[in-house]
DNA sequence: GTTGTTGTTGACCGATTGGTCCAGAAATGT
DNA sequence: ACATTTCTGGACCAATCGGTCAACAACAAC
């Protein structure tokens, strides 16, 4: 009969997320990975796979959570409008510094690395399409004009948004980094 | 008597740095950088000092020529206005895959690399600084409000272009990513 | 207690890593 | 031609790399 695992396949994978998110996929290494889980490597090729493996499930992860989280922020407000305020002014919280595990993830990875381009690719086509229905919200309930072009606005603010997060990156301190936020936000938004 | 070297050395800079932008500082070894540069790792650890030092130093050139660049675009224009919505497009071209080596290299390396988030904190601060003048001149010639601070939209503009910028290096296809830079700038700048 | 199955550890593997150092080569002045 | 200085290549180094695999342990059914 089966012997079961002897720690938590989800906590580990979060741990190890961390380790990949700060250090980046090339400079973390097994050691590092075992030393963060307090597994071997046997039971971390058993449980995971390989290390490029075992990147790609985080970075899923880090994905999937980062669209619930995303589609509870796009129905947090009564009106649409005041949900894509809040999709632009996320980046700003105390972890601003650390940036976003897929974009940090893509920027090191895309070039050498086409499993992970897709990745990225499919994780914003997504994104895209919350933020645009999002927006045709808007649109039905009077906020934003009914003419425009839901998607391509769509695509326009989670740009803005990954700007705001990638400024957020290179240290830039979160009163800054909030008025910039604040700042595209009355730009790109109505008030 | 010194004997010179028998090598360009910003040439091979120029090469060395290509590397680093492809595949990331920690992925790229000695051997990649002898292999391109055609060089030894004596020739190499005398001209550039070690690796890190040599990575930073393609940094820095990145960084200078792309100021050079920047001031190059600010000044292109017999309106101001016009140079700024040029800076938002800069981003749509045959390289927007590669996406900028100053923002690949600080996802990599930020959280582990002090050194390397410095450089990054520079560099912005220049490019703002670049950017709050040109707004300022544009405020000057009537094409933007002279109520607004210019240093604060310097910041949103460069946030929104390196937020297009990102959505290149995530392989969005260039139509798609010019729609984005146009709709960020109609919407940013007025025309 | 025994048996069967799975989990775990870490030795082992070949390869690669970043960096040092020295012998020989090349450039140049005398 | 010789002497001096610097450049160059690559041997050498200890350490680390990602991954495999076998011995032992643990779990569970009988």
């Amino acid at each position: 009969m089966a012997r079961p695992r002897s720690f938590d396949e989800d906590r580990v994978l979060h741990e190890l997320r961390d380790r990949f998110w700060d250090a980046g996929y090339s400079a973390t290494s097994l050691q590092d990975l075992m030393r963060i889980s307090g597994l071997g490597k046997g039971s971390l090729y058993a449980a995971y796979g390989d290390k490029h493996s075992l990147f790609l499930r985080t970075l899923r992860t880090y994905v999937t959570e980062g669209n619930e989280g995303l589609r509870a922020t796009l129905e947090s407000e009564p009106r649409a409008v005041d949900a894509l305020r809040k999709v632009l002014l996320s980046p700003v919280n105390p972890g601003a510094e650390r940036g976003c595990f897929l974009a940090n993830s893509t920027c090191e990875l895309a070039t050498q690395h086409a499993d992970v381009r897709a990745e990225a690719r499919q994780a914003y086509e997504t994104m895209t399409e919350l933020i645009t229905a999002c927006v045709a919200k808007a649109q039905q309930e009077g906020d934003l004009p009914a003419d425009q072009d839901a998607k391509e606005f769509a695509r326009s603010l989670l740009a803005a948004q990954q700007g705001v997060l990638y400024m957020g990156r290179t240290g830039m301190d979160l009163d800054m980094l909030r008025s910039v936020a604040n700042d595209l936000a009355d730009r790109l938004l109505p008030r």
